[in-house]
DNA sequence: GAATGCAATGTTATAGTATAACATCAAGCA
DNA sequence: TGCTTGATGTTATACTATAACATTGCATTC
């Protein structure tokens, strides 16, 4: 029926991460160029710790990773960038962590859902109309206007799971 | 396709939450007894402090609410309670809120979602197999093993939105 | 009944997450 | 230049949650 169209997904192990990072990074600064906004050193410094894994970052992690010379910066700074960040499409806010992650595709459009591996704390985004249809509809049933949708599914990522014999396999 | 099961409804105008309330305490009183777990004192005027309305309450707002004679409890009181409820699956956790509201269908298999409205703050429960299924199966696309799904859904309730024009109103 | 074991609760302290409020700074513009 | 505005700095505090250890109360066993 609909497409699953995988925004982030878990890296392979050829997975070229510096690319992956730098193209995240110019994205937001081609996009933020485009549209007038912002993408000052810090937010674009926050962006890239951001982007440092595809593991969903704390807030005063990155706070701690700031340290702006004589002594670290303070909360609001941190919060205010990702503040910024969010309200452009860049990062989103895994609820059931109090983290942050980027955005693999910046404007896609629908909403997106997460999988977050328990093991190994990396995280996928999907954005799977099928899904965000259904549960649009299910609203529409019930009377209920959707301004936002938050799914996070945890479990264990491929690379967790402990080795399974597969068809083909010795 | 799948059906539509609505585990805790908007409550309508006629709602008597008394007897709501009063049905939830009674179900769990009965599923404790059954399984021999302790539904103490302290616990049962927590589940009923949750049930005090379809509005998800802060675990801060139950220490406020419990008023232990000489002082107010202290928050290890509270969240341990509400851990026993979410265990005995009484209570659900609303991640994007920091806030717990009682499951109307305690036991009930598959996953929930739930439709919270930014006007009145109260919350429904729905359980939509197709939703959960579809999550699954794409999961399993990305070799992805599912443990838990947080689906939740912010909007603006019918009783909320501002009145329109209906076919067959004047 | 005393001794024991164990789960529940009490208590104190602290960790972790987020925002309010106001001061300062820097760039663009009248 | 002086003004406006958005970004950042700074301090304080609110809100959410858990660690660690003490105490209580009840059931089991001797
Ligand atoms: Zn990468
Ligand atoms: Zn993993
Ligand atoms: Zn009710
Ligand atoms: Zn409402």
């Amino acid at each position: 029926m609909s497409t699953l169209h995988v925004v982030s997904p878990f890296p392979r192990s050829n997975h070229s991460h510096a690319r992956c990072q730098a193209s995240a990074l110019a994205c937001a600064e081609r996009t933020c160029a485009e549209r007038g906004s912002r993408l000052t050193a810090l937010r674009r410094r926050v962006l890239e710790l951001v982007w440092r894994s595809h593991e969903p970052i704390k807030a005063y992690e990155i706070l701690d990773r700031l340290h702006n010379k004589p002594r670290r910066a303070a909360p609001p700074t941190v919060y205010r960038a990702l503040d910024f960040l969010r309200r452009e499409g860049f990062v989103h806010k895994i609820e059931s962590m109090n983290a942050y992650m980027g955005c693999g595709a910046p404007g896609h459009t629908g909403a997106a859902q997460f999988l977050i591996c328990r093991l190994c704390g990396m995280a996928a985004e999907i954005a799977d109309a099928g899904v965000s249809l259904r549960l649009g509809k299910r609203a529409r049933e019930l009377d209920f206007t959707v301004d936002a949708q938050t799914t996070e599914i945890h479990g264990l990522c491929a690379g967790c799971r402990p080795a399974r014999r597969k068809r083909g396999q010795t």
